[in-house]
DNA sequence: GTCTATACTGAGATAGAC
DNA sequence: GTCTATCTCAGTATAGAC
């Protein structure tokens, strides 16, 4: 069919259902039904729900340096690069509306459950974190990096928790275009300091 | 000893474990434990975990608009009021850093577990939403009130999430200090219009 | 109002046949 | 590699004694 070996589907039959139910509430069933294998298959591929866990987080670390590296390839200016980033709200805004963020939502879930696996989903924050960081040293932002990338995280993630919340595509709409805004106003402030890459 | 019904004292257990460790997560022996009564006990004043969550989206419902009229009373200016709301951040900082918002992760986990209570968790969001846009109509900004509400209910989602998912009260402190600069800025754009209640 | 005992269910996990 | 059958356990919920 599609040339994916079981354990593959197995993996983003499991990251579907842990963003669109969480990770608790998905069972082995529901995984197991989606791929269409019976449930003691299951364990042959994986010893525990944790291992599959680790696996969906991987596979998500790994499409999220692709990601980033695709947009350092597409985009020349960093300004262009933070762009892309503030809009995945848009680009994924019917996902967000019926299931948030991601990784914010998986990182609050493991943080409730006390789970062992909730400091390697943060290191998917933290990818971000550091790219965009990255960009804004190159936008000449050297002190203040780290804070800025912080910053924009931080409106990704109450864009998406609202827009989920209240399902208004309006509020995303604005805000996106308010953060492009912000970020004009930083560049123009410092427009003498760009060195690119 | 305290004076607090049985009842009562379920709900509050409920309410702390429920933002603590989720509502899916905590189950009856955690909450009978908690007040120390029989698992059997608990089917008296509760005829199922929904109805404990009803209950526990009710008080909480009523201690917001406890805070909110606080928030009144005791801040004549409108922008005081937002500033008190922004600042929650801080006097809630250690419970946000371990736990994240109340708010937001009750109604991220029950639109994950498709619950039928998410729309009256949701209301919890709309309380604040209609509030602020009230203190913002005072300030004078009759027409962007409710866009300006939501921005700042965002910036309070954001921050809860990245103080949560990295453990950074720095953090916190800055992004409240910036945006009590930009409720200073929107204050000083439209200094002739004020008309407080 | 509170307890113990117990029924029932669903979920994670194992064993072993094919 | 995949299946069925089964075990174990936790969790919700009920019945009935006190």
């Amino acid at each position: 069919m599609n040339g994916k070996t079981t354990r593959e589907q197995i993996i983003e039959a499991a990251d579907r259902l842990f963003y669109q139910q969480g990770f608790e509430h998905t069972s082995f069933a529901d995984i197991s039904q989606a791929v269409n294998i019976s449930r003691g298959n299951f364990y042959y591929h994986f010893k525990s729900k944790d291992e599959i866990l680790d696996a969906v987080i991987k596979l998500r670390f790994l499409r999220t340096q692709t990601l980033l590296n695709t947009w350092e390839k597409h985009n020349q200016h960093p300004l262009e690069r933070i762009r892309s980033f503030v809009n995945i709200l848009i680009m994924n805004q019917n996902k967000i509306i019926s299931y948030g963020c991601p990784v914010g939502t998986l990182c609050s879930e493991l943080n409730k459950l006390n789970h062992s696996a909730e400091a390697d989903a943060n290191k998917l924050f933290d990818l971000f974190r550091q790219w965009l960081g990255q960009q804004f040293i190159l936008l000449g932002h050297v002190d203040t990096a780290d804070e800025l990338a912080l910053h924009v995280l931080a409106f990704s993630q109450g864009v998406a928790t609202l827009a989920n919340a209240f399902s208004d595509e309006i509020f995303v709409q604005r805000e996106v275009n308010n953060m492009g805004k912000w970020l004009d106003s930083l560049t123009i402030e410092t427009q003498h300091n760009h060195i690119f890459v």
